[in-house]
DNA sequence: GCTCCCCAGTCCGGAAACGGCCAGTCAGAT
DNA sequence: ATCTGACTGGCCGTTTCCGGACTGGGGAGC
């Protein structure tokens, strides 16, 4: 099955989004450590949604993502994306809080790794995570472009919410 | 749980068998790599039966054991050892063939490792294994050990088994 | 032809190393 | 007292590397 490619300008640099056919596969960030996918360059209906979105998610009018997401991983990595899924707009949460989510108490480092895999950035939440003591940590997209994804979502979050971590029990 | 062990005089020296509670768990070769395993000298009853069922086997009495067995180590092991078990008194066969075997057809080499730990020798009988081409090609208690017991076992098998190799589909 | 030996290829499982962690400790500095 | 910051040891899924109780084929010798 053939890889198609679309690259959207956002303020944090040009994404490139790649999807299978009508699913969601990927959302590469320019300053990240492996390389952009290759495939062909190619504005499916599926990419065109998701820019769309995007561009709605960076202008603040859009806190949830409609898209069809299929993020290829082995199965723990996978449960732990489904658990990043679940974090609400401007919140945070830490890599323990996921570990005990998804039922292995004890795997927080590996909620690490597993984050750092994360193959759709921004719309898999994985920037949402940080560590248990408030500081960010990592991310493969550079931890600046974390900070402004956070500081965005954080201003634009309901009042309530202010404090920057919670474990939304 | 602690290790029982009781050592007993084969014509191929001294063998010790190691038990936890009422299970078999090792049978130590003179000439092994590793270490004689640790723990108290004490004859319990599943020692004295191993002990009794092996000086038969030796006797050429006895062509099969009837002992509780629990040899640890990893599920692709295990399987092994299974497989091993199966193979009948005064037959080889190849490393492919306990590979097929077990469904995993190109492992053959794995089964070579995995047959290198074997922890209950001669009753798991990991001896009865030798190369495609018929050669002996290891044994964790030496290669004199591996003849004298295959040469052992072929002089009392039944005579239709004449010939070393089979593959007994 | 047929054996026997040697060799390189290949293929696995196992062990060790590696993090986007976290809690506990212990110094120092405030 | 309180708060950092550095350090430690344990955790756990993945990745990487490694080594072998293999095998099949080729070549030399018979």
């Amino acid at each position: 099955m053939t890889l198609d490619l679309f690259t959207y300008r956002s303020p944090i640099g040009a994404l490139v989004l790649s999807a299978r056919s009508d699913q969601l596969v990927g959302l590469h960030l320019p300053e990240s450590d492996d390389p952009a996918p290759l495939g062909t360059e190619r504005k499916t209906p599926i990419l065109a949604r998701a820019a769309k979105q995007l561009a709605e998610y960076f202008a603040g009018k859009r806190k949830t993502f409609e898209l069809a997401l299929a993020p290829e991983g082995t199965a723990f990595q996978r449960r732990v994306w489904d658990a990043l899924l679940e974090i609400p707009y401007g919140v945070t949460t830490s890599y323990g809080v996921i570990a005990q989510r998804i039922g292995r108490p004890a795997a927080s480092r590996a909620v690490g790794a597993a984050n750092g895999r994360n193959p759709i950035a921004i719309i898999v939440p994985c920037h949402r995570v940080i560590g248990a003591n408030g500081s960010l940590t990592g991310f493969g997209g550079g931890l600046p472009a974390k900070t402004f994804l956070l500081t965005h979502e954080r201003a634009l979050a309901p009042a309530d919410r202010a404090p920057a971590q919670l474990s939304f029990a």
